[in-house]
DNA sequence: CTATGCATATTATTTAATTAACAAATTACT
DNA sequence: AGTAATTTGTTAATTAAATAATATGCATAG
């Protein structure tokens, strides 16, 4: 039972690249498409995309190929982007700001009910409706909104203070752009978006042109 | 000739995550490490980190381990951190702003010379020294500075038109925000950050937490 | 209604990546 | 100085991932 055939990191990680394609697909008006087209749009081989599918079933058909809108919703479910999370944002500079006002995360059920800072100039403003509110304030209000989602924006600092005030508030996953590894309990999910680290590799790519190969 | 041993993207991915610790290292003014102790920090495998440094040369000693200065800088030469790029960003939201406002950025050697944006409101404000111009100009703007660099931070629906612009003006390397896979000759370098598949992968774990592994 | 071709699901094979093992060099201790 | 403990570089073994092959099931055309 604790060791059922867990789906490899690789794969999962294609998913919304996949999720992607298939919501382009579906904006056309395309309601059919095959492993061999997927393999052309996304550079992935027909093979490994009718590989990482079937991970999760058998969702197209022989001599057909898949149905996109079905297909769709499927990796939509097991995305979990059928459900609402509700959120909050660690930081209410331009990058908190950015990610408060792109309607792409409101779209995909990520919710953003607060901004928390620090700096009184800040607090009272409201990006899209959402107000900035003092950070003394957000243990309270996560436990009394129920929110699960935490996003950390702040200077690298701060992470890991703010990364505790979510864990004692009962948050379950944590999306942190700060640069620092923040230490939490084995239970929250944590995911990080590295900067520096994509700007790094663009860096070496430009100078060591002969490993670089494409990858959408 | 044409295909020497090239580095593994993998291994490639690997190098800012050692930098960045080398770099906590030497700010704690500690001047030698093991493979072992970076394995405890890193979370990677000391077996893995030797070979990985390996690819680049033997920067360790046996007995000793490796010298936290040496290597740190070795690996900043081959990410190409000891150089400085001149890069601009097209889209001034608060993403652009963002990113022109990140000191982070600014210390590795990637400097913003401009942003820009067709926003009218937006033309001529400055963010930190940094002036917003019109889109119109870019072109002649990046070829007159020998700009290297492109930052696409603009909705997915201009981020193709910006890359063209980029391209025609002789940018080496983009780094792309938009949500979009752009198309541009191959010998220019394109490293894609995807925020929202980003974002689903954390909503996918936080659904299946069987397949979590935290990595950091 | 049948035959042909298409495209998946699934298994086998190959390739890549990770981990383990160990000889050689160095340090640190007694 | 001599010996035990480290720790690398490197090769070997193992595990994981990607690709290729193939049998099966549907769709489509006549």
């Amino acid at each position: 039972m604790e060791k059922e055939n867990r789906v490899s990191i690789t794969v999962i990680r294609r998913l919304p690249k996949y999720y992607r394609y298939l919501n382009d697909l579906l904006n056309k008006g395309i309601n059919r498409i095959s492993s061999q087209e997927l393999s052309k749009m996304t550079g992935f081989t027909a093979s490994q995309i009718r590989q990482d599918l079937n991970n999760f079933g058998g969702f197209g058909q022989q001599g057909y190929g898949y149905n996109v809108e079905d297909l769709h919703s499927q990796l939509g479910k097991i995305l979990g982007l059928d459900k609402v999370y509700k959120s909050v944002i660690a930081g209410a500079g331009n990058l908190g700001q950015a990610i408060a006002n792109y309607r792409g995360f409101q779209d995909a059920g990520f919710e953003v009910l607060s901004l928390f800072d620090k700096n009184p100039k800040l607090i009272g403003i409201k990006i899209r409706d959402i107000e900035i509110r003092d950070v003394d304030e957000m243990e309270s209000f996560i436990k009394e909104n129920g929110i699960e989602i935490g996003i950390i924006t702040t200077p690298k600092e701060s992470a890991q203070m703010i990364a505790e005030i979510f864990e004692r508030s009962g948050i379950k996953g944590i999306w942190n752009f700060a640069p620092a590894d923040i230490k939490v309990k084995e239970d929250i999910i944590v995911e990080n978006v590295y900067l520096n680290e994509s700007l790094f590799a663009l860096s070496y790519f430009m100078n060591n042109k002969k490993d670089y190969v494409r990858r959408d």
